[in-house]
DNA sequence: CCAATTCTTGACTAAAAGAGTCAGGAATGG
DNA sequence: CCATTCCTGACTCTTTTAGTCAAGAATTGG
């Protein structure tokens, strides 16, 4: 269990486009320079971050990428949907060896377990927005409120 | 960000041994039957089961692996860790592309975000026994308490 | 209008991790 | 002594991750 690669450089670049919010386009390369990523890669990462639709790109010289909207209003589960899907993949269905139903359902508990993580998770992810990563130090970035009763309450 | 099948497939068997604790040693190739997993997949986590000091072996004909301990002591974390090494790999100092410091260090706050994570994580997987897995139904098996605080405080 | 700049698309490859297999040996109980 | 069960470690197959590459399509400054 681990941030790829794609979650991480996604997040340096959207924490980078949010430091620069207002001014001008961001070219992709110059990004990959400040971040001392792959240029083509990253240029993959933000087309898919363009595509979820939180990021515009300007062609031409004075092209590149700014955010599409306030760094308050972008979260780090969208950036980490954007570029690798779901930020977690339910294991039920997966390693039943084909049986035909659940190995979890009724013999025993353990699939709620993982349920219960996956909203932890995403919970976690929702829960962190750019605006707060930049604001980070001594922050109270990422430290979980509300979210988490829902799930204490085991709903 | 998934639960591996190593993880999946060990908790089920221990949840299985669990159900058996204080009877005879339980054989690797039934444990395997019952759970549909391949056998030979199933002696190599036991192994690694064994090796953490989870379960106890006992070779021959009537032999077979039992719990070290009681189902109250023995934790989803430690399960995890004993088949799949840490739960969460921590990302600083690993996509750095050799900068000399980590980008997250001074240029931004990421970092404790993804520590923040991790503890979040950890601790969950520590607060689920396999006690509570077989008690859960309706039950309040990793309903997440006492850790969450620490983790909110932003400690 | 031209040329430099920048994004766009999609296929391609290499390396690592995940999942599972296999073979031969070593205890133990009956 | 022999059937049963665990032990060890190497090996293979598949999928995912990470990164590369090449050719094309907009824009804009000059």
């Amino acid at each position: 269990m681990k941030i790829t690669s794609s979650i991480e450089y996604a997040t340096r670049l959207m924490v980078t486009l949010a430091r620069e919010h207002g001014k001008a386009p961001y070219p992709a390369e110059r990004l990959a320079g400040a971040e001392n990523i792959p240029a083509d890669y990253v240029s993959q990462l933000l087309v898919k971050l363009r595509r979820a639709g939180l990021v515009l790109s300007h062609r031409g010289s004075t092209g590149g990428y700014v955010l599409s909207r306030r760094p308050e209003e972008i979260t780090l589960g969208q950036v980490a949907r954007a570029v690798d899907g779901d930020v977690f993949e339910d294991v039920c269905e997966k390693y039943d060896g084909g049986a035909k139903d659940c190995h979890h359902q009724d013999r025993c508990a353990i699939s709620p377990v993982w349920r219960r993580l996956g909203e932890l998770i995403t919970g976690y992810f929702e829960s962190v927005t750019l605006a707060a990563i930049l604001a980070e130090k001594g922050g109270t970035c990422g430290a979980a409120p509300a979210w988490l009763d829902k799930i204490s309450s085991g709903k």
